[in-house]
DNA sequence: TCGGCGGTGACAACCGTTTGCCATGTGTTG
DNA sequence: CAACACATGGCAAACGGTTGTCACCGCCGA
């Protein structure tokens, strides 16, 4: 089932319908609506690489992400999922492992067969990112580099929300849990605490850095205990969470003995023991700016001059894990 | 930059340069070597669509869930990434939003692009699950049909131990809350409930059916409370977190007034409050087992007779939303 | 009545590979 | 030494669309 096929049982050229399939206007209403009824009848489906062939278009955008494992891109793939459908774009998941060479390599190598890609934390040096955004269209997501597109997620304007949350519960020793030390929310993060503690005359202290992943909790917890603060912003949920549980096997309550406030809001932050204050980001709706950029950049009919990064703010939601010291 | 530019800088024809690469043996050592450094100092990539076209294979399965939220599928995205990487394949993700029209259609529509896809429990009917696995290749999740390659996670059995556990925890009023009705698993869970208390002679409940996602937690709570059961296993972790909450609302002490029971052991199901008792379903290893299924049977040199559907054992992971009742 | 014009549809080249078939050259066997 | 088998590499035809170019149509105004 070919257009050829229809072509053929209609008696026009096969060019003809592959106009009338793909742009309706060239073509007479008269032949388009008859094209278009046979190719229904033959239930006649394009084939997709065959058009990526001679167009150069496949139709496919990638999401890349450095870990499908945590749970901070389930939100990304949701809100890159809806927006990608809408745009009837088809949604190529990528996993680099943590690695910027893997990342480079297998864009590098997909790239003649996707539309575009949207980063979700890349791991790539700035130059490394801008050639390759040279390659292939590309939109970051909290990852801010000139010339290439993105949507970042303003964290750090939380993070001032929440040492001033912490600070008037009279919490003066205030320590930064650290992630993986080439992320570059993690850098924006902990620069962003220091400022803010600057403005009350604190010293910022920090520990770490650790490697992503909830397991990291309990070092973490280890850690910030022995660092004698009386709590503690976390790089992200998952480590709060960790440190949630761990902190519960030893004894220490949260938060009487210790406040614990982490970065994202995801699934499972408002259900844990106790429920975790955190800086809400609205994930989802990165993933759809991040797409609705993307897309718009790709569409040749559109006005090009696209605000090239969006930010979106961020909330501080105040649950159970963070209050007053109780000597 | 082509197999052709290859060929000229090499001084061989395309088709060569075509077998050296995609078919090394059939090319000498010598060849093939030459055509390989030229390959990689001109630093030539393989264009997707163009094999795909010529040859009929697109190196891409597709993942299918009926709603990429729901945390299941995150342990199954997981899965099928890694195995679907480790075989070379691309990992297209589809989210058919619970409608089975949507799922047929979508993948008639790209079934030229894909080679297999992986059903994450499919909301088709049998006959329209086997008119689509003779269009596509096809392996399904948590679904048996005659004629189709499943991997099947064996909750039902586990229903069996979480049963067990209850009664021997004293509890005589067990009420099981249903998923939606379509699911197959609710069937098959609810299947599993009643016989199991049957066997210890005690009648079967249930409230519901409630549709999936968290928020039907505390509907399900509600009901549960008034069906004056003293202990109720769910279809879901999302809706035993859900009741979990929403019993905390209430004032209901868990697992002292009522002892909760969950399926498949998603992540936060650990650190819950109280954490939650839970069959744990190896649900990662599902996914890379349909892949396994998938690719070999894709693999043309593959002994062909694989087992066609593997059932996955389940097991009761006690934790604390279960215990006697306190009077 | 004729030249020109906008709109419609056909022709054919091309997109980058794969692969069946065949010619050549080499080594093996009787 | 002849005949044969086999390994190797070349030719060219697909694969299924898209799109630039052009011929043709009827209609308009001059």
């Amino acid at each position: 089932m070919t257009i050829a096929d229809i072509a053929a049982a209609t008696g026009v050229a096969v060019s003809t319908v592959s106009r009338a399939l793909s742009r309706p206007s060239r073509v007479s209403a008269a032949t388009r609506e008859r094209i278009q009824a046979v190719a229904r009848e033959l239930d006649y489906v394009p084939h997709p690489p065959a058009r990526a062939l001679a167009s150069g278009r496949t139709g496919t955008v990638a999401l890349v992400v450095s870990d499908v494992t945590n749970p901070f891109y389930f939100g990304m793939i949701r809100g890159t999922q809806q927006q990608l459908t809408a745009a009837g774009y088809a949604h190529l998941l990528i996993d680099t492992e943590d690695s910027g060479e893997r990342e480079v390599e297998m864009l590098h190598t997909m790239r003649r067969s996707l539309d575009g890609a949207i980063l979700g934390a890349s791991r790539l040096p700035a130059r490394a990112l801008v050639a390759l955004a040279a390659e292939i269209p590309l939109v970051t997501v909290n990852r801010n580099v000139r010339g290439v597109p993105s949507v970042v997620i303003d964290t750090p304007a939380g993070i001032a929300q929440a040492v001033e949350h912490l600070v008037s519960l009279g919490h003066r020793d205030i320590v930064y849990v650290s992630g993986p030390a080439q992320s570059w929310s993690n850098q924006a993060r902990w620069q962003a605490m220091r400022t803010a503690l600057e403005r009350h005359s604190l010293g910022a202290q920090r520990v770490g850095p650790f490697p992503s992943g909830r397991g990291s909790g309990s070092a973490a917890a280890d850690a910030v205990l022995n660092s004698g603060a009386t709590a503690c912003v976390a790089f992200n949920d998952l480590f709060a969470l960790g440190m949630l549980t761990r902190l519960r096997e030893r004894g220490v309550r949260v938060p009487a003995d210790l406040s614990v406030v982490g970065c994202d809001d995801i699934f499972g932050a408002d259900f844990s023991n106790p429920p975790l204050t955190t800086l809400t980001a609205p994930i989802e709706q990165a993933g759809r700016m991040a797409v609705s950029l993307l897309v718009s950049r790709l569409d040749p009919r559109a006005p090009q001059p696209v605000r090239r990064t969006v930010v979106l703010p961020t909330y501080l939601t105040v649950r159970e894990s963070t209050g007053s010291l109780t000597a």
